[in-house]
DNA sequence: TCTGGGGTCCTAGGACCC
DNA sequence: TCTGGGGTCCTAGGACCC
């Protein structure tokens, strides 16, 4: 059994910790660049504001409608993220933290009053923390985000839910004609793995709810469409095929990417641009202890514009696999360098790292015991970050300026011979405080 | 004028092997 | 007219999640 604990309207809802006065009225947090709506509190839901949806259409509820739009704070997002995970960890004996305002909770062995549990939870982490949450109930993590989904529904919209499941929803405990009520009344579009695509082969079928999914055969539906949409009918039909994952995996992939706030045509703005997503990322890769193989630099125009579009990316691989930051710049920039072309209006770069591995043992011994070099690079990041970490992101940066650049008069032959991300530490100008 | 920033997994098809 | 059969690995692209 699972329940799904999720916090409403998450990033409004932290703002609103601290600034009591928005309450009851329509808040969107917007994205970088004040670019579009990332959260909207329940009013702003009922001016019709959909996710994602670009400022400018929607800035004239500011006149009309009394819209607040604030700028993202995800420094703050985080930290009221680990207090209310904190908290959500007391209703079961195992969590898994899915994304950064839910988190499933198993709760095999539990007893008693689950919903009168669950309840008490929320509570706790509305008057400690702030933050109002929804639970889900179910025997499956596809029931228990359903039921969560009808917690939140039946709180927010009267009369598409039941008004006894508002809050908390706990799907085991109710009777099988029940659970097929609420089946029937969830649009499948909104299950969890049906996205806009699957859900739209599935209605032109005449699979329009969720109680019509759960009553086909698995077999049919892998045949049909995949394995996962198959593992969501199974789900539906109680049966766990996703499992809890307790301890936090390493991420397979990093990256840091960012839309331009305005339009880039020249070199040296990109490349800075990107030195700071390669030093950025070189500093996620430290903190999970990995290395990284490949760097994966990319530019691109706006698709939403007319102007001709560009777009390329490349994949540089690393001498060997590391978390230098002067060398993931190096590749990045050397990359940038083969991709750039001049006469475009890019609206994005970013930087990915690939081919992510744990930093061994040996790899760590190698880099504090052995080679001076490599000791001496292995403490640079340390001192790096815990400065970094102490004053501040970017109170100290890898100077960037020349990386990647071809000293003037070298013949083409010499440039081959000595590709950027072959620079050693040693060649780099250090960086400014 | 102005359109986010992260991630994961699955699948199909090609290259290659014996 | 007929043109093996099976396996693995890799990659790009698609679909999904928040």
């Amino acid at each position: 059994m699972f329940a799904l604990i999720d916090g409403n309207n998450f990033y409004v809802s932290c703002e609103r910790v601290f600034r009591p006065s928005l309450e009851g009225i329509p808040v969107v947090v917007l994205s970088n660049n004040d670019g579009c709506a990332i959260a909207r509190s329940n009013e702003a839901k009922a001016l019709g504001i959909k996710m994602g949806q670009p400022w400018h259409e929607i800035r004239h509820f500011e006149e009309s409608a009394g819209l607040v739009a604030l700028s993202a704070n995800f420094a703050l997002y985080g930290d009221m993220s680990d207090r209310m995970m904190s908290l959500a960890a007391g209703l079961g004996p195992t969590q898994e933290i899915y994304s950064i305002d839910e988190s499933f909770i198993g709760l095999d062995g539990v007893r008693g009053d689950l919903k009168a549990r669950a309840l008490a939870v929320r509570s706790r982490i509305l008057r400690w923390v702030g933050i109002p949450c929804c639970v889900g109930i179910g025997p499956t993590k596809t029931l228990a985000k359903m039921a969560n989904h009808i917690a939140k529904m039946a709180e927010r919209k009267s009369g598409c839910y039941p008004i006894e499941h508002a809050q908390v929803c706990d799907l085991c405990t109710l009777a099988r004609s029940q659970v097929e009520e609420l089946l029937a009344a969830t649009d499948v579009g909104e299950l969890w793995g049906i996205g806009p695509r699957i859900g739209k082969q599935l209605r032109a079928g005449g699979i329009a709810t969720a109680l019509q999914l759960a009553r086909l055969d698995p077999a049919t539906v892998r045949s049909r469409f995949s394995v996962v949409v198959e593992r969501t009918v199974r789900e539906l039909q109680g049966v766990a095929c996703i499992g809890l994952e307790d301890a936090s995996q390493p991420r397979q992939q990093i990256a840091c990417t960012r839309s331009f706030g305005a339009p880039v045509m020249t070199y040296e703005p990109l490349a800075e641009a990107v030195s700071e997503f390669a030093s950025r990322a070189a500093e996620k890769l430290r903190l999970q202890s990995s290395h990284a193989a490949d760097v994966l630099v990319f530019v691109r125009t706006s698709p939403f514009r007319q102007d001709p579009q560009y777009s390329r990316s490349i994949i540089v691989p690393l001498r060997r696999p590391c978390s230098d930051t002067a060398a993931i710049v190096a590749a990045a920039l050397l990359g940038l360098r083969a991709i750039f072309q001049p006469g475009y209006q890019l609206a994005k770069a970013g930087v990915m790292l690939m081919g992510l591995q744990p930093a061994s043992r040996e790899q760590l011994e190698l880099a504090f015991d052995k080679p001076y070099a490599g000791r001496s690079k292995a403490r640079l990041m340390q001192t790096l970050d815990a400065v970094n970490d102490r004053w501040g992101r970017g109170a100290i940066k890898v100077g960037s300026a020349k990386i990647g650049q071809v000293p003037r008069g070298w013949s083409m032959k010499q440039q081959r011979r000595t590709p950027a991300y072959t620079t050693d530490w040693a060649q780099l100008p250090i960086a400014r405080a």
